[in-house]
RNA sequence: GCACCCGUAGCUCAGUUGGAUAGAGUGCUGCCCUCCGAAGGCAGAGGUCACAGGUUCGAAUCCUGUCGGGUGCACCA
């Protein structure tokens, strides 16, 4: 349950009654009440902002429709007592029991504990990596592949029924270039000497394996042969073993999709020419000629009519080419025509991860989606920032522009997939993010996972203890949601039992707002909130989870004990990181 | 030149969708193991939320402009 929206369809009956008799006026604006934790604890469990947006529409001051609200507010039992504090905050502190009552929720539903029914059963589509299928990942491609990941894991917590999905971007001019190196390849396979990779070929050695297949294939029938021979059937080939090298790369990070989209199938099936003659019906699409992009103007350019879509109709800055110089389609049209092709599957909710150097891309499809569903399809496009690394105190730009890339494989090989995985969520995906090798190597405190792992390595550690000298059955979820919980009134315990009861709202607004860094943020909170507790029983030995000569008052300290781990595996889980049961 | 993203403590970054006295980590200073894991905790110092206007009960958050950093910019993908 997420309390603060339960309090707040309460506050929404009072508000209900208030209408009735007459001290408020009929259809009056609530949107904007909301029902928040406060940030100091000073204030209570919960805020409300009611009195200040509804006074505005009344004759009343906040302070005086706070009064009016909170006589009514005192009669839930929940509630211990009520303040009007600053411009005409409702403050509410909750009795004790109720959050005894939460501890007892968290270890009835486990690791179920934070799923939401918001997303009631609802399809999202998720893409995410669609790298391109000529060579192995790079770091900068897992941080959208973590993002991605994360993001479905959330958005399935949050009740989404979600397919994972990576577009294989299998027909564009990359994948001759692709069948081109991997052609080299081959020759070098049979002996002949190929010198350096020329420029403008792909020149990683992940392709000689693609070249001995071709070989151990064909034979050396394809030696002195012209490119018209060999050119289809080794672009099918090599994006195959390319793809099975991405898959292994993203195999390594615990990331597997639902469903591959090849563009090679979308164009195919005369998706494209599908979406071309729709949007002639609904005059979208004319011949005319660009201006030249605005300050430098390549070499190349010329003026030349093109198949043009009028994305400025729905707030791009330019129309946008559909066909290139040659006729064939561009990128954009096919991509659109994909994108068209997921609402055609039934998916009215789509998510995009894309890349920093998509970022000027993103109204035009948005603009195509709007266009191509008449504004019925809801397309979230997520953009992931640089991932600046840091190696030796010096700092590599990966970009197109520097060239730089270092291999993820390289990555999870020496830091492990869970480092890789939470570094990169503990970042908004819109920032600039600087990944620091050398923390993620060193297997330190330095390393962020280190002090959630260790959190959760002691609530079970303590657990140990426990079951050692009192036996296994003594601690399960159902005996501890047994425990005596209303013997927990030290305000530390309070507060960590607040925090955990904090997880399914955090899970709701997180999955909303597509933002699974969020989780991150949460578990640091929690593992603080946990430690600090633990530190206590240092100061003061009465504050220790395990009292061998009260076993009652132990078996409830457990019992929140047992809830601070069933919510950080609980979150772990969403992020794809292991729980560590010990360090 | 144009579009998008970013600008918060020395450094790396959060900030609950407009709420109360702006927070963590790291670094610096000083404390806490006879004790469930010190890979931890507690305390202190550190800020003109880039700058200037505007919107309102209320702005780090929304709008406009300026400055600084990043990304992209016919046809590639």
């Amino acid at each position: 349950m997420n309390l603060f929206e339960y309090f707040r369809c309460e506050l929404m009956l009072i508000v209900n009654q208030l209408v009735d008799e007459g001290d408020l006026p009929k259809n009056i604006e609530t949107n904007r009440i909301s029902v928040d934790p406060p940030r100091d604890l000073s204030h209570g469990d919960m805020t409300t902002n009611a009195a200040m947006i509804l006074a505005k529409k009344v004759g009343l001051t906040p302070f005086d429709l706070a009064q009016l609200i909170t006589r009514k507010l005192k009669r839930n039992k929940w509630i211990q007592k009520t303040d009007i504090a600053g411009p005409g905050f409702i403050n509410v502190c909750l009795k004790n029991y109720f959050w005894h009552e939460r501890l007892n929720e968290i270890l009835l539903a486990g690791n179920k504990y934070g799923e939401s029914a918001i997303g009631v059963g609802k399809e999202v589509n998720v893409e995410f990596v669609s790298a391109n299928p000529t060579g192995p990942l790079h770091v900068a491609h897992a941080r959208g592949a973590v993002v991605g990941d994360a993001l479905s894991s959330l958005l399935e917590k949050a009740g989404f029924n979600v397919i994972r999905e990576y577009y294989i971007n299998d027909a564009g001019g990359q994948v001759d270039i692709l069948a081109r190196s991997a052609y080299l390849r081959y020759c070098e396979a049979l002996g002949k000497k190929i010198g350096s990779i020329p420029e403008g070929l792909y020149p990683g050695d992940y392709l000689k394996p693609v070249g001995e297949a071709i070989a151990n294939k064909i034979g050396d029938s394809w030696l002195e042969a012209a490119e018209e021979v060999w050119l289809e059937e080794i672009k099918e080939l090599a994006t195959s073993m390319m793809m099975e090298l991405i898959c292994e790369d993203l195999d390594s990070l615990g990331v597997q999709f639902d469903v591959h989209t090849s563009e090679k199938s979308i164009v195919k099936k005369g998706s494209v020419d599908d979406v071309l003659k729709k949007f002639e019906e609904l005059n979208l699409v004319y011949t005319g000629t660009l201006d030249p992009p605005k300050g430098r103007v390549p070499d190349d350019w010329e003026a030349r009519p093109q198949t043009l879509f009028k994305a400025t109709k729905f707030g791009d800055s330019v129309d946008r080419a559909l066909k290139k110089a040659d006729g064939s389609w561009t990128y954009f049209a096919t991509d659109m025509a994909y994108h068209l092709d997921k609402f055609q599957r039934g998916f009215v909710n789509m998510v995009d991860i894309w890349g920093a150097d998509h970022g000027g891309y993103v109204r035009r499809m948005k603009a195509a989606i709007e266009a191509g569903t008449n504004g019925k399809g809801n397309l979230d496009i997520k953009i992931c920032q640089m991932v600046h690394l840091k190696k030796d105190g010096k700092t590599v730009i990966m970009s197109k522009r520097s060239g730089e890339f270092v291999p993820l494989r390289f990555l999870i090989e020496n830091a492990g997939r869970d480092v890789v995985r939470f570094m990169m969520l503990t970042r908004k995906n819109d920032s600039q993010m600087e990944f620091d090798i050398d923390k993620a190597l060193e297997q330190s405190r330095d390393n962020p996972v280190f002090y959630v792992h260790y959190a959760h390595a002691r609530c079970c550690s303590v657990l140990r203890t426990a079951i050692d000298h009192w036996g296994s059955g003594w601690a399960s979820n159902k005996a501890l949601a047994n425990a005596e919980l209303g013997l927990l009134t030290d305000p530390a315990e309070l507060e960590i039992i607040k925090i955990m009861a904090s997880w399914p709202r955090l899970v709701e607004s997180a999955a909303e707002a597509h933002e699974p860094h969020r989780v991150a943020y949460y578990l640091n909170e929690l593992a603080t909130q946990f430690h600090s507790l633990w530190n206590k029983g240092n100061d003061n030995a009465s504050l220790r989870f395990i009292n061998f000569d009260q076993e009652s008052l132990t078996r409830s300290r457990l019992a929140l004990v047992q809830g601070v781990a069933i919510v950080i595996s609980s979150g772990l889980q969403v992020m794809g990181v292991t729980p560590l049961k010990e360090l």
